[in-house]
DNA sequence: ACTATCACG
DNA sequence: ACGTACGTGATAGTT
């Protein structure tokens, strides 16, 4: 990846002095303005970077240290006819989509600097494009510098690489400080030593290779006596300079790719510019077309990027506000973009740490009301810090999540772009996306699952977060140890079954020692080869003995790479794994957990459920464990409203030997176990939107066989058919399914010419509204049980969720109690037309409490 | 970066 | 006649 950085001001002037006057039609001149873009145009074109900044002095006076504020006092003003063009080149980048960055307290050198900094420490290239000699410093292999010259109104670059510079200079691109510290700049007002001019500084730096250098060495021959007095009288003035020379590269500015990623101009806005400008040429380089209908929709604020950088004025603008937008600028606490709806503050830890510290304390008072993206995570770096974590009343990120719940990314820059029709994702977005997204709520119906659901679940899962899971260390690696003794084993039997040595966990590998070698007959195909996954091997056992142990040798070492070796990676300081839930990820409301995934922890045979053991309560503590029984079929039967089926959660008995005996036609007392697990498989498919194939597969059955269970089951339930074709109807009306709670998931598959892409519409239309509303209702649950355990001020606390799977940790004497609140809590979260259950139990291990 | 596999509800 | 159940995340191998 290559990011074009360009010193916005330096190309702009080379731009007014290199090409003649030009005026618009009203007048105004535009020359600076139309350089500048015929020079980016060329770049573009010629480059081809991945990604594009352009950055701005700000017209305020900016000094680069403070302590000698007045250096810059001398310096020419900007003619007016450049300073009018100064709005029109930012307007015309914004209609270009080009990021541009610009920031109070820093110079655009110090904003080209931070971000080629950062781009190579992302590990991609750079180019920074300037007409001046200070960004040479910046120069590394990962950063080159493009310094542009504009001779007879043509204009000409030269590209400085390390090597370039060096074949120049005779120096590294560092020493360029060393250098100006000797002669100074006159157009940035940096003394330099007076009577050392370029040649003299020159001959120095390459011969002592530094500014230190030069003066450990001042009584060296080399050095002629009156360079050595000229040296000694201006030292002070040497080591100034040098200061003043160097490029800052710690500005407060966050540089995602995402953002300078180039993007298609809004055309529109930038053919309106262009034609009040009289650029006819460029309207056609950039292929504009007058617009068409009425004017563009967006929004009316103008994107503001202006921010300020004064702790003072930020502590103020806090006090006063209303409402505050919060963001986090590196993923931490040390830099903090604020905004009042107003202005913009970008704050960084540094020089005035004690402002600093009172700033957090100010912004973080429980009673300023505070949005920002993605609360959870920010609760979990406050907590850390003993800060508050109360007084959120927003999330755009949640919020972006409930409006369209199947977008890939909710990052900034994206729903800005999305929503506001912006190229900006900071605090100013968090603010502006924040009203937008309030009346999207209210238009959609949502609020009340983002109020009183959403939102007050950061603290609880950033609670549950930081609690963690205690874990046996010790047998997590001793079970590791005794698996890779039975992998080795298995690995020997393998080879001399199969008659060769290969590596069983390449799919490739393992293909063609069954299915070419040993001649085995193969199943079904993947994209790239032969399937091998356990359905097709489990097939082929009995028709050669490599089969089970291959099964067994997949098992255990999925055992030992995924849950004996992983999680001990992530076992934190405190013996406890902290995993992260995610509350945006899913299409239909859950949670998912990463870092690891502690919701699919081995339980389902003997071996893997060991794992569970080693998931523990700490000394003198037990685990509660409180899960819904078959909280889907209940919503099922619910919202389906089906008589046979409310019925059968109604008479207690067990749903799957019920449905069994509806199917089969037998009396319930007389349903063989193999007919219950066929049942109960059926049940699951008409949850998922069953196909008689998939059935056939699923329980091993005729493909005749496994349809007549489903119109046996449909005949039965016919309330479940008539919903079935009452929510596919809806979706395909609406373009979306929603849950009780209001949650929805668009449907744009239902609309499609695809059979396979609208059949999977159907099913998902029928399942989202059931997964999705045992989601909310396990959610809202966790927000009851985390209160009560609260109010009751109980020692227990909530550490697991895994979809209708709630675990606590408590003090062995609590154990009743939390188990029967937990049980209490769960079924009284909704009142539906079937009863809802929950058991709970507890152990000292998750396998135990189970 | 993608695919196949397999762990869970 | 179509391909084949809903929702996830981690790992190893392959490209």
């Amino acid at each position: 990846m290559k990011q074009m950085v360009i010193d916005g001001n330096s190309i702009l002037n080379r731009a007014f002095y290199g090409i003649r006057m030009l005026n618009a039609p009203d007048g105004t001149p535009t020359n600076a303005v139309y350089g500048f873009l015929a020079i980016l145009n060329k770049l573009l074109t010629d480059e081809k970077p991945d990604g594009l900044a352009v950055c701005f002095d700000l017209k305020a006076p900016t000094f680069r240290h403070t302590q000698y504020a007045d250096y810059k006092a001398q310096r020419k003003p900007m003619p007016e006819e450049l300073a009018v063009q100064l709005p029109i080149l930012r307007e015309a980048l914004d209609a270009m989509n080009v990021r541009r960055f610009a920031l109070e307290g820093w110079e655009a050198d110090d904003l080209l600097g931070a971000l080629a900094r950062q781009c190579e420490e992302r590990g991609e290239f750079c180019v920074i494009v300037t007409g001046d000699k200070d960004s040479f410093q910046l120069i590394t292999d990962a950063v080159t510098v493009k310094h542009v010259k504009t001779r007879m109104g043509q204009t000409e670059t030269v590209d400085y690489t390390p090597a370039v510079f060096f074949a120049e200079y005779g120096f590294a691109p560092p020493r360029m400080v060393d250098l100006k510290a000797l002669m100074g700049d006159s157009s940035d007002n940096i003394p330099g030593i007076a009577g050392v001019g370029e040649k003299t500084a020159l001959e120095l730096i390459r011969r002592f290779g530094s500014l230190e250098g030069v003066y450990a060495n001042l009584g060296s021959p080399d050095i002629r006596d009156g360079v050595r007095k000229k040296l000694e009288a201006g030292k002070d003035s040497a080591f100034l300079s040098h200061d003043l020379a160097t490029i800052r590269t710690n500005a407060p500015i966050a540089f995602d790719p995402a953002e300078t990623a180039l993007r298609a101009p809004d055309s529109d806005r930038l053919y309106a510019l262009f034609q009040k400008l009289g650029f006819k040429k460029f309207i056609e380089t950039f292929h504009l077309t007058a617009p068409v209908g009425g004017a563009a929709p967006g929004v009316s604020r103008e994107a503001p990027h202006v921010v300020v950088n004064d702790i003072g004025e930020a502590i103020q603008a806090v006090n006063r506000a209303e409402l505050i937008a919060v963001l986090t600028v590196d993923g931490g606490l040390d830099a903090l973009e604020l905004c009042d709806g107003e202005r913009g503050y970008a704050i960084r830890w540094g020089e005035g740490t004690g402002d600093y510290n009172e700033l957090l304390r100010a912004v973080f008072r429980p009673e300023v009301k505070k949005i920002s993206h993605n609360v959870k995570d920010l609760m979990r770096l406050l907590q850390a810090e003993n800060l508050p974590t109360s007084g959120f009343v927003f999330d755009t990120a949640l919020a972006a999540y409930l409006l369209e719940a199947t977008d890939s990314t909710y990052d900034l820059p994206r729903l800005t772009q999305k929503y506001l029709g912006r190229e900006e994702g900071g605090a100013f977005a968090v603010f502006d996306l924040c009203t937008e997204f309030r009346r999207k709520l209210e238009e959609n119906g949502q609020t009340d699952l983002f109020r009183d659901i959403e939102l007050p679940l950061c603290q609880v899962l950033a609670d549950m977060e930081r609690e963690g899971f205690l874990v046996d260390r010790a047998a997590l690696h001793d079970f590791g140890e005794s698996l890779q003794t039975a992998i080795t084993a298995l690995e020997r039997d393998i080879y001399r079954l199969a008659g060769e040595e290969f590596n069983i966990l390449s799919p490739k590998q393992l293909g063609a020692v069954l299915f070419e070698h040993l001649m085995l007959p193969a199943g079904k195909k993947t994209k790239t080869g032969w399937s091998t996954n356990v359905d097709v091997l489990e097939k082929l056992i009995g028709k050669h003995p490599v089969i089970r142990p291959i099964l067994d040798y997949r098992q255990l070492t999925k055992l030992k790479s995924t849950y004996a070796e992983g999680l001990q990676k992530v076992i934190g300081p405190d013996g406890r794994i902290h995993t992260s839930f995610q509350m945006t990820v899913t299409a239909t409301g859950r949670l998912s957990s990463t870092e690891p995934n502690l919701q699919n922890i081995p339980v389902r045979t003997e071996l893997g459920a060991q794992i569970r053991k080693m998931f523990v309560a700490a000394p003198g503590n037990v685990l509660v464990d409180a899960d819904y029984s078959q909280i889907e079929l209940r919503l099922l039967a619910h919202i389906s409203g089906d008589a046979h089926m409310k019925e059968a959660f109604l008479s207690g008995e067990d749903i799957h030997t019920v449905t069994a005996s509806q199917v089969f036609g037998v009396p319930f007392a007389e349903v063989s176990s193999l007919m219950r697990r066929r049942a109960k498989a059926v049940n699951f498919g008409i949850v998922y939107g069953i196909s008689a194939f998939s059935l056939s597969q699923d329980i091993g059955v005729s493909q005749p066989e496994a349809k007549a269970y489903i119109d046996a089951y449909l005949e039965k339930y016919d309330g479940v058919r008539a919903y079935r074709e009452r929510v596919i109807a809806q979706a395909k009306e609406d373009g979306y399914v929603t849950t009780l709670y209001g949650r929805r998931r668009s449907l744009p598959e239902l609309k499609s010419s695809n059979f396979n892409l609208r059949s999977f519409g159907e099913r998902v239309a029928l399942n989202m509204p059931i997964q999705g509303t045992a989601a909310d209702i396990m959610k809202i649950a966790m927000l009851r049980v985390a209160q009560r355990l609260q109010a009751e001020g109980l020692e227990a606390r909530l550490i697991l969720q895994v979809h209708d799977e709630l675990i606590a940790e408590c003090p062995e004497a609590e154990a009743r109690r939390v188990a029967a609140l937990l049980d209490e809590e769960m079924e009284a979260a909704a009142q539906l037309s079937v009863p809802l259950t929950a058991e709970a139990k507890y152990g000292k291990s998750w396998a135990s409490a189970k």
